[in-house]
DNA sequence: TTCTATATTGAATGTTCACTCAAAAATGGA
DNA sequence: TCCATTTTTGAGTGAACATTCAATATAGAA
């Protein structure tokens, strides 16, 4: 055997993601990334191969704990939909508390590379679909137990919970008003209610 | 008097606006710009100062043009609410016509710009007011008129077709089946309907 | 302790970047 | 025609870019 590395490979994944995440893929450059995660670019390049490999292993660790923070609000709440309704609150606090208005990275991501640069994009492609998945599950199950109406299909409703998503994502970027947030959000759940 | 320019600026916005659409702000360089202008370096910097200045100038081009679309929509239609529902139903065949998959360029825009580099983001937003406005104007003589109810507020209704929107262009990041995205587009307008 | 394999170091690499500028060309008035 | 003024030309600028690599340091096996 031989030397081990010194550094701690989630600290530093961390310390990029942040990087990433303000300034985007291609304004992002190494010497910001050796900056902030104190490594020098040889180790960066042992550890991770190249600039994008970094990135992508930036995006699969927020990608991960997006998806987990769903989970745990399905998990915490009492049903389903409760579950999906807790996730949004949470997203609009987040949207409105996001200071550095940086957004979310896969939305991000998504629009910044090109539809050629197809590796990192279906990567993305795939954290948004685990995202969807799990909120059709919830969908399907609520509807199941009679909590939601089955007017609208599922995979339906659960496709414009995401469009709703990114398009607040956007609308984040252009203001920090929490009532209109709010509002927009109302729209969209007063599709659950059973009257609609 | 003195020699006067040789190409036409029309032409060269317009093809200066096809490489940052498809390519984003950062990842468009000057050699890419001076060969889709047919432009020297030096011209390009003549009549627009800067790659910035080229761009935004760009971005104003893009923005007159998708806010006449929805004025023109606004003309043609009988009523303001079909005028509304024309332009959105334009909207999702230029997302699935969409082959290059360059989305919106004022949404890529917002979400590329860092919140920092102001001058273009606030040129953005600018230009989505202008839209947002229109369409709030539209609202408004529909609920005049009874055509559409007064259930929810006409800015709230604005703002959320707007977030609608949005999300849409990046749904049409990730997929070109219509029939999912025409099924979004429907979840939106169900709320326009008497019984929502 | 010594050896071996791997990690770290950080200066150096060649490339590409946005941008400049002196020289040449072209326009319209005199 | 000639001149004054402006545009076009495209090689050239220094800075910043992603990446490499030879030298050095260090951990564990023997």
């Amino acid at each position: 055997m031989a030397r081990k590395c010194k550094f701690d490979r989630d600290k530093v994944l961390e310390s990029a993601m942040g990087v990433f995440w303000e300034e985007g893929y291609c304004k992002t450059s190494m010497s910001k990334l050796v900056d902030a995660t104190h490594l020098n670019p040889g180790s960066i390049y042992a550890a991770f191969k190249s600039k994008e490999g970094l990135f992508s292993s930036s995006l699969d660790r927020y990608g991960r704990r997006s998806l987990e923070q769903l989970q745990q609000c399905l998990d915490q709440a009492a049903t389903p939909l409760q579950g999906i309704k807790a996730f949004l609150r949470q997203l609009v606090d987040e949207i409105v508390d996001d200071r550095k208005r940086c957004g979310c990275l896969l939305v991000n991501t998504a629009l910044e590379m090109s539809p050629h640069s197809t590796p990192i994009r279906q990567q993305v492609n795939k954290q948004l679909e685990a995202i969807e998945s799990l909120m059709l599950d919830a969908l399907r199950s609520a509807q199941k137990s009679g909590e939601l109406s089955r007017r609208h299909e599922p995979t339906v409703l659960a496709k414009y919970i995401m469009v709703n998503i990114w398009g607040l994502r956007v609308l984040g970027q252009t203001t920090k008003d929490k009532i209109i947030i709010q509002a927009c959000l109302d729209m969209l759940l007063s599709l659950f209610s059973e009257d609609c």
